[in-house]
DNA sequence: TCTAAATTAATTGTACACAATTAAACATTG
DNA sequence: CAATGTTTAATTGTGTACAATTAATTTAGA
């Protein structure tokens, strides 16, 4: 296109490079898009991986654990988990002592998936070109950001 | 909920707190939810705010121009675009040079936005406890990365 | 030139993401 | 114990995201 005509107030606070907001927009899509390869193998997608890897750790959790750990609520995991529960990898079920919990089960077939699951990680880490302590470094940085905002 | 019972494999790898993607897929969100209360003023979406800060910018881009600024494609980006339009702050019309290509063009209401959203970046920075080098420091690696998977 | 290949948007279908509302179950308090 | 308020999921509606396909146009090659 041409650009010729310049805007009347170029203002650098207006200008994506300038932000923290879109890298990380667009690396976190990137990211994911890293992993769809991967993960489509499993027929998993990113979110639902997530939820896995938190299963994975701990068996049962409820939605509301769930949605704590992830930062993502009802409107999105509901719809999510009811797909997992179609393919037969997750259970749901009411909590006998408090009606108002959903607890989230692991079933064979989602247990299973987790072998599977084991390369992916290094398999992302090498893609990305950075050192163990960049990684760390960076990882650390996002975290504070993260309890900071959350 | 009872977490006594411990996965027969527990995976540092396939640990959520152990990655780098959950940290930037969560905060991504934070951040966009952080905006979105300052974007509601202006009845505006956070990727529709990315899109604006380009035409701001460059006053006119094609589709295509704005999908490899935004790494977004047309799937995304033409709804997007068609709700602009019909709210009068946008153009859309072929290139007569090339119709296949769409110009993206800004009318009057969509170029007076900028003045009411010059203020959002600097309220947005205050939230984010960081000094002006450690933002400069972390999105410099970010953008690293970026380039590097994209 | 005429055709095959490449480019560009749009469309279609699936899956998040989240605000707002609803409904059921539980807790609290007078 | 009854009324009120709180917690928890589910639902609804809107708006991204993106893979895959389609259609129109342009480009390049024989």
């Amino acid at each position: 296109m041409n650009n010729e005509r310049q805007p009347a107030t170029p203002n650098p606070l207006l200008q994506l490079e300038n932000q923290l907001c879109f890298p990380l927009y667009a690396l976190s899509r990137m990211i994911t898009k890293a992993y769809q390869p991967l993960l489509q193998e499993l027929d998993l997608t990113y979110p639902q991986y997530l939820v896995f890897m938190l299963l994975w750790e701990h068996q049962e959790l409820t939605v509301k654990e769930l949605g704590e750990k992830l930062l993502l609520d009802s409107g999105t995991l509901t719809p999510l988990l009811k797909r997992l529960e179609q393919k037969q990898w997750i259970t749901r079920r009411r909590d006998p002592r408090d009606e108002r919990s959903v607890i989230i089960g692991l079933l064979p077939a989602g247990q299973a998936l987790q072998e599977r699951a084991c390369r992916i990680p290094e398999s992302i880490a090498a893609r990305l070109n950075m050192s163990k302590a960049d990684f760390e470094t960076l990882r650390r940085q996002l975290n504070t950001l993260l309890t900071q905002l959350a």
